[in-house]
This record gives structure tokens, C-alpha cells and sequence, in this order.
DNA sequence: ATTTGTGTTAACCAACTGGTTAGTTATAAT
DNA sequence: ATTATAACTAACCAGTTGGTTAACACAAAT
């Protein structure tokens, strides 16, 4: 009962974040959720007031989701070049794994930055992580083995990097199929990952 | 008439834009988009048969706009390099001016991957722009004047570079003053542009 | 003057949407 | 056994949505 008491509430969540990240805000519908989590629809005013109750909730678990084994790396004792490389690799797998939800997260942050502000305050991890990053970063050009960059604009690259093709991907797929250029989706993806490595290792490096 | 015939057509085309680019297909609401053209709602539907029609019609449009100045660098008889940085150049202003557009399109394109697939046949100045492009690289890279990447993933990690500043604009902003960093807006966005430059010319120049 | 065709409108409609409500079951407490 | 409370449901509701329709204005062609 306990149990079942849980047990429906986050099988409604978890419907709902299917629904949500497929189709939107304003595509989604409340009956498609209580059809996916096989409840009566009245059960999602129950247990959540209202749709945008509901999607509030969502949102900041999706967010979540977005960053994980992250913080494991910043922590870490490699040295800075090897803390970024492990910080492309894992990020872009990781963003691979649910495309969806990548796309999901800038759709609705474009259609209310001012709600996802208000998130970040659950986003503590990612302000020390940007702050050790770009110390670390800072001791190397000091040290003389690294080219100087502004580390907020470098910091945004290196997002840029490893956000881009996760969000994309549809597209490419696409438009690989148009060039006629047959790729085995696998392959051609971790071989980004080594390309976005060696990209920035060469335009980092001294 | 004839110029009255043509202007509500137009004006009607107007109004969708704004709309669409604001609120994605879903969020849209055709009476919206009447008020903001000042038509009746019926109108809308003697123009354009359905909402599904006048969104494609907006939606090949918007595609258009993306990609204009552009064509005339790769046509320029500028070296790779300098080729290059008109491209980060003038593409990163050039999304700046509007970015709601440019999450407009990421938004959609992966709602419907089908569809923005179907509009990739208009897109044939970009298959030339990537061919031409990566054709240049090449030579410098056979030259020994650059390092070798694989052609097609320098051309999405530039593209990453390029489009997701402006696509993620606004949790900058957020972030930015989260991070109790004081930032003028162009001045910011100016030096991103040259530090795309500077990181892509280190990147690559052996 | 009358016809014809295009542009335009107000009023309307069926379908759908988020949300409510009144009532039902099940479980635990007394 | 009775009560109280939480979990759940079917039916319903008011507001909205994309889309239609029948009538109207007004110009050009006959």
C-alpha cells in the first residue's frame, strides 16, 4: 500500500517525462500521460494539481538527468587536459543516450529562460564545476603550456562542442542520407568523440 | 487590388512567422495570428488551407533566411582560413540578430526530422557550401598546412561552435548573472566571435 | 445593368482540452 | 462493526481550437 501509494505516483512521473521530452509543453496532453501511466486522468490533478504543476516537476528532474557522472570528473586528480577530455567523452555519450531529452531541455528553456533561471539555483554543481574547470585551466596558462583564451567564451565553445551534435543528430542523419554518404551511426559517433578530443587538445596545447 | 491581393497574403505570412517563431507549431494559435496580421481568422484559411499548410510555408522560409550572406564567402577567393572566419564571422552575428529563429528551427526539426529531411532538397547551396568547403580543407591539409581531421566532423564541430551560442543565448544570460558576472552584451558577443577565430585558426594551423 | 470572381466577414460548429465532481472502493484506526 | 482517510473512477463541464459556411462588398468583364 506504502508501496502502491509510491509506485503510482512515479509511474505517473515517469509517463509523464516520456510524454513531456516527445512531445512538449504544448504538445503534450494530459490523457496521452494517463493512458501511457494506465491511470484514470483525474489521478494526475490528484496527485499533481495541474499541468503546469506537473511539468515544473518534470523539468527539474530532466535537468537532473543531464548532469551525472559529471562531477566525478571534476573531482578527479588527472591532469586538466586529460579532466577535458574525459568531460567531452562521457558528456557527448551520455547526451547520446537520450537525444530527446537534449532537445527537450532547449526547447522549453527557449520558450521560458526566466523558469529555467529560476532553476538553476538546484544547479550548484554546475557553478563549482565551471569554477574548478576553469581554474585548473587558468594554472596551465599561467604555466605557460596553454594557449590563453577568455575562460567564459572557452568554457561556451567546449559546450558548443560537445552539446551541438546530440541536438542535431536528426539533422545530420538526414543529411548524411541526402550525400550519399552511407555511416554507421556507432562508429561515426565515437569517432566525433576522438575528433572533438583532438580538436581541442590541438587548439589548447602549446 | 493586385497589390492588395499580394500585401494580405504577405501580411498574413508576416504574422505566422512571428507566431511560429514564438510559439512553435503546437503553441501557436491561429486566432493569434489573425489579430497580430488584423484579418479575420477565416482568412487565414483562404489563403492557406490548414494550419499544417501555412506552417510548412513559414517553416521553408525561416530554413531560407538561415543561410544567406553565406554563399557569397565560399564563392570569395579568400584563402581556407580566411574563408573560414568570415563563415564563424558573419554566421554567428547573423544568428545573433535572431535567435528566436534558430531555436525555432532546432525545436521543430526535432519534433519532425521527417520533415525538415523532405526540405533538405531546398537546401542545395548547402550541399555545395559543405563540398566546396571541405574540398579547400583538404588541399591545405594534402599542402601540410593543416592538421587532418575527418572532414565531415570539423564541418559539424564548427557548425556546433557557430550555432550554439545563439541557441542558448538566453541561459547565458541567466547563468552570466547567476554567476554575478557583469556582462555587456555586445562586447561579449563580439569577442566569442573572436575567440571562435582564435580557436579554430590554433585548432588547425600546424 | 448584370454577371462573375475575388476578397472579406460574422457567426457558427464539432472536437478536443484541462480540470472538476460526486460517488466508489479499499485500507487502516477506533 | 464503524468510522476516517486515502486511492481511484466515470461522467461531466466550460472554454478553447482549427476549421466551415453563408452572406456580403466590390471591382472588372459582359
Amino acid at each position: 500500500m506504502t508501496q502502491n501509494k509510491v509506485s503510482t505516483e512515479e509511474i505517473i512521473k515517469n509517463a509523464a517525462m516520456e510524454v513531456f521530452v516527445e512531445d512538449g509543453f504544448d504538445g503534450a496532453r494530459m490523457q496521452k500521460i494517463a493512458d501511457k501511466a494506465q491511470v484514470n486522468k483525474a489521478m494526475l490533478h490528484y496527485y499533481f494539481s495541474s499541468k503546469e504543476v506537473l511539468f515544473e516537476k518534470i523539468l527539474i528532474e530532466a535537468c537532473g538527468e543531464m548532469l551525472p557522472e559529471l562531477t566525478a570528473i571534476i573531482k578527479g586528480e588527472q591532469a586538466f587536459i586529460d579532466k577535458l577530455k574525459a568531460f567531452v567523452r562521457i558528456h557527448i555519450r551520455q547526451q547520446l543516450k537520450n537525444p530527446k531529452l537534449v532537445s527537450f531541455i532547449f526547447r522549453e528553456l527557449n520558450k521560458n529562460p526566466e523558469r529555467m533561471a529560476s532553476q538553476l539555483n538546484n544547479l550548484e554543481v554546475m557553478k563549482t564545476a565551471y569554477t574548478d574547470f576553469m581554474n585548473s585551466y587558468k594554472l596551465e596558462v599561467e604555466a605557460g603550456k596553454m594557449h590563453a583564451y577568455s575562460p567564459a567564451h572557452l568554457f561556451i565553445m567546449i559546450q558548443g562542442l560537445v552539446d551541438y551534435y546530440p541536438l542535431s543528430k536528426p539533422f545530420y542523419c538526414a543529411f548524411m542520407k541526402y550525400m550519399d554518404e552511407a555511416v554507421e551511426e556507432l562508429t561515426f559517433e565515437e569517432k566525433l568523440i576522438d575528433q572533438t578530443c583532438l580538436l581541442l587538445e590541438n587548439a589548447l596545447k602549446k
